[in-house]
RNA sequence: GCGGGGAUGCCGGAGUGGUCAAACGGGCUAGCUUAAGGAGCUAGUGGCUUAGUGCCUACGCAGGUUCGAACCCUGCUUCCCGCACCA
């Protein structure tokens, strides 16, 4: 057997140091093909890696042979908390956790052979990158798309710090199992992504991306049209927001989110014990597991005034309204909605029917569930008898007449809440100064570099560098502090695909020419966990980007492709805890990556979930001998017609099939093609040629090593991809090799039947064919050779032809006769 | 809870309105090959039936649309993914 790991590492050799994929700006069309950037975690490459670098290889090595001038570069998110808490748990400090992690991915994605143009390499924690965050961050605040406003964290007592929900635990801290995180109010910065929110769904329909990534942004802007009703509490207004205003004469009572910044100003003295005793026991702000736990509430003390009706209304605090959606605060009506129907069963708060069913009567004390059906309006004062469809508009705009409501629209979408209270990101730059206020770090004091000397455990890391944090006030020179929270990680991956175009630039973010060139990115893969936050994000700074001059695209990523999730070969979720994981560089090690490549690729098309398969991998590997070995035994010479047909016909396919992501079915092609090739004697240099171009994508190392073993000098890399010649494609050895087939599985089945019926074995077959198909079935020894029997074949006019039993009679066109014994 | 996606032979998976018992791979069975094992080659692999034929039964469950459904619609079961401080 070949050595192919000694084969692979020669031709990555090579490939580095020939700067094969390097990429420059040129004349010819530029494709940007680009894989989501990693975080580098100290486990190493996982098989979902394996997988989303294979499928945007095959597809940037296609691209670049069809003549493209491919851009396809690797960088490595860097910044973010696992960093950190190796920092916490065992004393590493991010910096040197995050760098050895780095090389180790850079030493893994090589050995897989992925043709990345490596000196656009960027790592996000450098200041070279990051200083550009804090750049274009002067320049969201300077569009006033920044601001600060309080907002819920979760707070451990004992570390002194914000916990992200990752370190929470059944709402105890992952350090101090024995304590319960608390939530705390904080000032946090924010980015205006509402601003954005119609552009960001209009635009959605131009985008190429898969349908169910399309509707899962629809659905997270969440545009819907509502009224906002004025109720009073405590005498100041407190605008509401509702899709339903035809129920409002069905309001018994209000919810204020629990974790609501305003929550304490209308809460009473009586109550005041009760609400925090509430508020406490909510442990963690993870709305998932809020929404999780059963709806819960407590009485505030205050009272809502309806401004319809003027009843006075209880307000509860609840842990089921979220804090940052409309208002904070909902009005109920238990008769017409579900989740306001349990709250008031459970607190015994009154019901109203305000919705009366067309066929019978509610009677708010008996119904047994919310009616949320359509209906004519009831106890509703002038509305009664109106339909609820008709009352939604007739309210809202008699609410607006008397100034105390308005139609709006709502979304789902919130601001983006950037700020982190932790120490492994990019500083935020800007500066407190007693005097002047908040103060925006000047350009040309970028960056705000990282300290190295922190401490870890206690409080915000960045707080404990006193160096850091005193500095001047940029303004009146007086003694100021620094913003001590990072920026969200999200930040980093929002515009890293434009450093890309000019990563080593240390005058500006990038080239503007460069971006003309490059941008968007044609081809972007990944994930599809990162379905709505992150893409959602960078799409956004690209739109604010856009209008400050810096970029002229709309939109980031033209087409967008969506790798299914690999499950280990139990269906199970590969992790650790299973102990079900696969080993990306054990598999490469043990059987090589061109094997590995293709195995991945078999596995299932590419954009569905599938489960890895250790038989499959040997499968795989198999193959790639088999074909290391017929080269070794190739005869070049003169293709049959046959085997030409064959060789455009699979050119034609698999090109649609590369093209089109079809990678499984390619192979499959692939491997046809390899079956036929082996049955012929020789074949021309060009077909040959062909074949091992249509591997390359997929298997780059050993068709590399061949390519130039049969005497080419120029890398299989840079070649071009073949084109199929139609004129050279004949369906007639398709039919050639269906009627061999056929008469194959029919011999074997007489074969059968006769030995089992008369207990005869047969030794020799007979076939009588109409002369003009005597050339179809003309390939003796291939019948020979599949039925195991001497096989002698007669035209059936053939006078001195062997039919002991007169079978010959039986020959159709299509069917000859058989004989068998 | 909200949002998104899936369920096809023993297994991984093709197939999204007729030509489709289901590509291709794996497993298994038989034959050839081999000192043996492995590897390789050939065939078979839902049931019944048959000198190469014919019939029946299938695409999570239950309905519906259609001349015709694995594919479209509705409901259900079940699994997976996301839900804003993991990235």
């Amino acid at each position: 057997m070949a050595d192919f790991l000694k084969i692979e590492k020669k031709w990555q050799k090579a490939w580095e140091t020939k700067k094969t994929f390097k990429t420059r700006e040129n004349n010819k069309k530029k494709y940007y093909i680009l894989e989501m950037f990693p975080y580098p975690s100290g486990a190493g490459l996982h098989m979902g890696h394996a997988l989303n670098y294979t499928i945007g290889d095959i597809y940037a090595r296609f691209k670049r042979m069809t003549g493209f001038n491919v851009l396809y570069p690797m960088g490595y998110d860097a910044f973010g908390l696992p960093a950190e808490n190796a920092a916490i748990k065992v004393g590493e400090h991010p910096e040197s956790y995050t760098k050895k992690a780095i090389a180790n991915f850079i030493k893994q994605q090589r050995a897989l052979g992925l043709s990345y143009d490596w000196d656009r390499e960027l790592i996000t924690c450098e200041p070279e990158y990051y200083r550009w965050n804090q750049y274009f961050f002067l320049k969201l605040f300077e569009k006033r798309l920044v601001y600060k406003k309080k907002a819920a964290a979760n707070w451990c007592p004992k570390c002194d710090t914000v916990l992200a929900n990752e370190q929470v635990h059944n709402g105890k801290c992952w350090i101090h199992k024995d304590t319960s995180v608390e939530i705390k109010q904080l000032e946090q910065w924010f980015i205006k992504t509402t601003e954005y929110a119609d552009e960001l769904l209009d635009y959605i329909n131009d985008l190429q991306w898969p349908d169910r990534i399309k509707t899962m942004q629809e659905n997270w802007i969440g545009k819907s049209y509502g009224t906002e009703i004025n109720f009073k509490i405590k005498g100041k207004n407190w605008p509401i927001f509702t899709t339903r205003p035809d129920t409002i004469y069905g309001v018994t009572f209000m919810v204020i989110s629990a974790q609501h910044s305003r929550l304490m100003e209308i809460v009473t003295e009586k109550q005041k014990a009760e609400v925090e005793k509430f508020v406490k026991k909510l442990k963690s702000v993870s709305e998932k597991e809020l929404e999780d736990m059963d709806k819960e509430g407590v009485f505030t003390g205050s009272y809502a005034i309806n401004p319809l009706t003027n009843e006075k209304i209880p307000v509860y605090a609840g842990n089921f309204v979220i804090a940052d959606y409309g208002s904070g605060m909902v009005m109920a009506v238990p008769a017409h909605d579900q989740r306001d129907f349990e709250f008031a069963k459970k607190y015994k708060i009154p019901i109203k029917v305000v919705i009366q069913h067309e066929d019978y009567e509610l009677d708010a004390e008996k119904i047994p569930r919310a009616y949320t059906g359509a209906g004519k309006l009831a106890n509703s004062g002038e509305f009664n008898g109106s339909s609820n469809t008709d009352a939604i508009d007739e309210i809202t705009s008699y609410l607006n007449k008397k100034n105390l409501g308005k139609k709006v629209v709502q979304y789902k979408l919130r601001d983006w809440l950037i700020s982190r209270q932790r120490y492994w990101g990019t500083p935020i730059p800007m500066i407190y100064c007693n005097k002047c206020g908040i103060v925006p770090v000047p350009e040309k004091d970028l960056p705000v570099v990282l300290p190295k000397n922190v401490k870890f455990g206690k409080g915000n890391p960045l707080a404990t560098n006193a160096k850091f944090v005193n500095v001047k006030c940029p303004k009146c020179k007086g003694n100021a502090k620094r913003e001590t929270d990072t920026m969200d990680t999200f930040f980093d991956s929002s515009w890293y695909f434009l450093r890309f175009v000019d990563n080593k630039n240390k005058k500006e973010p990038f080239d503007k020419n460069k971006i003309k060139y490059w941008l968007p990115v044609d081809q972007y893969i990944g994930g599809a966990e990162h379905a709505v936050m992150h893409l959602m994000y960078a799409r956004f700074f690209v739109k604010f980007l856009r209008d400050s001059g810096f970029v002229k695209i709309d939109e980031p990523f033209t087409r967008l492709f969506n790798q299914g999730m690999l499950h280990a070969s139990d269906g199970q979720k590969m992790s650790k805890s299973l102990g079900n994981v696969i080993n990306p560089i054990d598999t490469i090690e043990k059987y090589s990556a061109d094997s590995l490549r293709l195995n991945l690729m078999s596995l299932a098309s590419p954009d569905k979930d599938s489960n890895w398969s250790d038989k499959g991998i040997e499968s795989s590997h198999k193959f790639i001998n088999k074909i290391y070995e017929y080269f070794n035994k190739i005869k070049i010479g003169k293709s049959s017609s046959k085997i030409e047909s064959k060789v455009n016909k699979t050119i034609k396919e698999v090109t649609s099939d590369i093209d089109n992501f079809r990678y499984n079915l390619g192979i499959i092609k692939i491997r046809m093609l390899f079956e036929s090739l082996e049955e012929e004697n020789q074949v021309s240099k060009k077909d040959i040629e062909s074949f091992l171009k249509l591997l390359h994508p997929i298997c780059p190392h050993i068709t590399e090593e061949w390519w130039s073993k049969i005497g080419n000098k120029n890398f299989i890399s840079l070649e071009k991809w073949p084109i199929a010649d139609e004129s050279k494609i004949s369906e007639k050895f398709e039919q050639e090799e269906q009627a061999l087939n056929k008469i194959v599985g029919d011999i074997v089945n007489i074969t059968r039947i006769i030995k089992e019926k008369q207990n005869k074995e047969v030794s020799k077959a007979f076939i009588y064919v109409i002369p003009k198909e005597k050339e179809i079935y003309s390939d003796v020894k291939s019948i020979k050779k599949r039925t195991n029997l001497e096989v002698k074949i007669f035209a059936v006019n053939d006078a001195n032809k062997y039919d002991p039993q007169g079978k010959s009679k039986n020959s159709k066109q299509g069917k000859p006769a058989i004989y068998l014994e």
